[in-house]
DNA sequence: ATAGGGTTAG
């Protein structure tokens, strides 16, 4: 229909009460509908009409599409399908019908010349039911421009369809049309208004509505606490929970599942124990849903005892309470009992595995979480975007850039919901993966981004040792006005670090308090300190550690021993590191940092004492280990390891890497190695160094300008470091090593990091 | 012959 026409009809119809400004949005909507428009064909009615139509009582068996299609042929033969009766069953059927074909609705009733109110309702219920809302809009307007009244049916079905996006569209528009008919005070249409409203967080308008009305009840109160949990306005839903029982509203268990999704979410075991009271007086009927929030609101509270307590005692249990169970372990960190259950269940679905997933991802066991979603894949269950992020989160932190392409590609290709969520994961995934670029361009292409989204782009560009552009983009969010929060500073703070930027980085941890408000707490000092030590304003390091508000802990005392290492400062590193073993007598790391540096200092006597300390009190070293992708598998080296499958060229690709790179000038650096041997033997441990293991692995694994990444689990040694940019140079391949903090792109013979780190 | 509100995962 050509918008005038539409216009005129609007302006003209007796239903007609938008101004032609807000008439425009649903006439808009018109057009973009999918609907045909209404032919009308003559008709004549040759049969007399019989109600009492053996025929009509097969309609009450029909359950598939294919047998209404068999009624629907046998009644044009017998001339039956003029009779209204037939009409109203076979569009009922399409409409209803979790099978039912909405085209085939249409079709059916583009053939009756003068719909009843009845008809026209199911259509638009049906509409609703299959979720395309811009068809039941289309049919309302068609209603209106034939004059035709809605009743008190037609804005429930119809807005009961709403998503997001057309309750923005046209929802007001649609309240001034209830008004104008006199349904504002039908408690449905009245419930049904609320709800549209929410799901649009217009939530102002709801409660408008909620308090205007003369008619409301429980669901209306219901509709209202949904609206607040929605938009996470917990304590209004709260609230609301105790004012129904001011004004004797008889609350019921969906109530109850309301109010206890708040209390889960904000974690308030008092308000949840009282509900759960409520339930033992038997105030409402106790049914599975209810049984379920209680097992959530349980385990969100860490009382996993008492969601178990519950799940034991209930007489049937379905996937969501075998999820909520599954889920509350994961989220305690107790990922093994997670996974008893979960292997226990009758039944999985996709949230079931997601829940899973995350788990093994929360505590960092990524290979189990690739694992199982492997497996998940095998049993056909069908991931979401919820999936994604946990996959995605995995590859990052395992440094797998191939898995996460094809995550990415799936994603496209199945038409997963790529929302923020999914962008800020993607951005991550290939920041973490060194591939800056990409990240980047995920970002430009985002429709919707969040404070989470610029963090996740500055930290990315950081760690990469963009420390500029970094600092770009921080402009640009402030311009944007989105506020910076804690972790985004420590994003901006590291980027500093990693480029040296040493004023700039002073000016920015002024300006947290200053401009935005943000104390900085025991993490940002610990940037501070890693930014000057690194710098090598060691002194300054120092005193800012004595002035900080708060007691250091051992990460803001490693990053001053970490610099005091690379400046050799052996009393301020002996110093710094006692503080550490005073606060962690076990961490591994600090003796070994000791021992690196005594040995940087040539101080063997010294070193020789703190291996004897290491041994007396049984501390172990934490194991270099190097991860590496290739063609989808993640491959582990720890140093010296032989058990590769591969183990053998791989040792001979080395032999082979240090004869061309010695030729091309290289010898090997052995001044951190904490061994009191021969130059030999100290070349000969350099060598079997985990993350030269995987280079090799890399070369001779991936054709020619393939670049070779590498996750290393501590902090590159400048050896590796220096070899890795020979090799860069002599096979002309691009290397990307991710260590404990930043990222080395190794590319013709120089590192990103500027051999700064 | 026609209605409304709910639980599990980032």
């Amino acid at each position: 229909m050509p918008p005038s026409l539409l216009h005129k009809t609007l302006l003209y119809s007796p239903l007609t009460l938008s101004t032609s400004r807000s008439s425009t949005t649903l006439m808009k909507m018109m057009t973009m509908a999918s609907v045909s428009p209404t032919h009308f064909t003559p008709h004549t009615l040759t049969q007399p009409h019989s109600l009492e139509n053996p025929q009509l009582s097969l309609f009450d068996n029909c359950k598939s599409m294919d047998y209404l299609k068999q009624l629907h042929s046998q009644t044009i033969k017998t001339g039956m399908t003029s009779n209204p009766v037939v009409q109203n069953r076979i569009v009922a059927f399409c409409c209803k019908h979790e099978s039912g074909d909405m085209n085939y609705a249409r079709h059916v009733f583009d053939t009756i010349p003068e719909p009843s109110m009845f008809v026209w309702n199911t259509m638009i219920k049906g509409y609703s039911r299959i979720k395309v809302p811009e068809n039941g809009v289309s049919m309302y307007l068609e209603m209106l421009r034939r004059n035709v009244e809605p009743d008190h049916y037609t804005f429930p079905f119809l807005l009961k369809g709403f998503t997001r996006d057309i309750a923005l569209e046209c929802g007001r528009e649609l309240h001034g049309h209830v008004v104008k008919c006199g349904f504002h005070s039908n408690v449905f249409v009245q419930n049904s208004l609320v709800n549209m409203y929410s799901l649009c967080g217009l939530i102002d308008m709801a409660r408008c509505v909620f308090d205007t009305s003369q008619t409301r009840d429980v669901v209306t109160w219901n509709a209202m606490i949904s609206g607040y949990n929605r938009i996470k306005q917990f304590d209004e839903s709260m609230k609301l929970f105790d004012e129904m029982e001011k004004n004797g509203v008889l609350r019921t268990s969906v109530t109850l599942v309301l109010v206890l999704s708040a209390c889960s979410k904000l974690k308030d075991l008092n308000m949840g124990k009282r509900v759960h009271e409520y339930v033992k007086e038997c105030k409402v009927e106790d049914d599975l849903r209810l049984e379920n929030a209680l097992i959530d609101m349980y385990a969100a509270c860490g009382r996993m005892d008492l969601a178990l307590g519950i799940f034991q005692n209930m007489k049937t249990r379905d996937v969501i309470s075998w999820t909520a169970i599954v889920a509350g372990f994961a989220n305690a960190g107790e990922v093994d009992l997670a996974r008893k259950y979960f292997d226990q269940m009758p039944e999985r679905d996709y949230v079931s595995w997601t829940a899973m997933i995350d788990g093994y991802v929360r505590v960092n066991r990524f290979k189990e979480a690739l694992a199982l979603f492997r497996k998940m894949q095998t049993s056909n269950i069908r991931p979401d975007e919820f999936t994604m992020v946990s996959i995605l989160t995995a590859c990052a932190h395992l440094g797998a850039l191939e898995l996460g392409e094809w995550i990415k590609t799936y994603i496209d290709k199945n038409k997963i919901k790529n929302d923020v969520y999914v962008g800020n994961a993607l951005i991550d995934m290939y920041s973490k993966c060194g591939n800056v670029e990409k990240a980047q361009r995920i970002f430009k292409k985002m429709p919707r981004i969040d404070k989470f989204t610029w963090t996740a782009m500055i930290v990315g560009l950081g760690i990469n040792g963009h420390g500029e552009e970094a600092l770009d983009m921080f402009t640009e969010m402030l311009k944007a006005s989105i506020a910076p929060d804690e972790i985004t500073y420590i994003g901006v703070l590291c980027a500093c670090t990693h480029t040296g930027m040493v004023d700039v980085g002073r000016k920015l941890f002024a300006s947290m308090t200053t401009q935005h408000g943000i104390e900085p707490n025991v993490a940002h000092y610990g940037c501070m300190v890693d930014l000057l030590g690194r710098a090598g304003h060691l002194k300054e390091a120092h005193e800012v550690i004595k002035n900080m508000p708060m007691k250091p802990n051992s990460t803001v005392w490693g990053a001053l021993l970490g610099a005091c290492r690379v400046h050799k400062d052996a009393e301020m590193a002996e110093m710094a590191a006692k503080q550490i073993l005073e606060l962690e007598p076990e961490n591994g790391a600090v003796y070994v940092l000791l021992c690196n540096m005594y040995a940087a200092c040539d101080r063997w006597e010294n070193l020789r004492e703190v291996r004897q300390m290491m041994i007396d009190r049984g501390i172990k070293k934490t194991p270099g280990c190097s991860l590496i992708e290739m063609n989808g598998i993640v491959h582990e080296f720890v140093a010296g390891d032989p058990s590769h499958p591969k183990s053998e060229e791989i040792y001979s690709k080395l032999d082979e890497m240090k004869t061309d790179l010695k030729f091309a000038g290289y010898s090997p650096d052995t001044s951190e190695v904490s061994l009191d041997v021969g130059e030999e033997e100290k070349e000969s441990a350099l060598y079997r160094h985990s993350e030269k293991l995987a280079i090799a692995f890399g070369l001779i694994s991936s054709g020619p300008g393939v670049t070779i990444r590498v996750v290393k689990n501590l902090r590159m040694c400048v050896d590796c470091h220096h070899m890795a940019k020979l090799v860069s140079k002599m096979y002309n391949r691009e290397i990307v090593v991710r260590d404990k903090t930043r990222f080395h792109h190794f590319r013709h013979g120089s590192c990103s990091c500027k051999d700064f780190w």
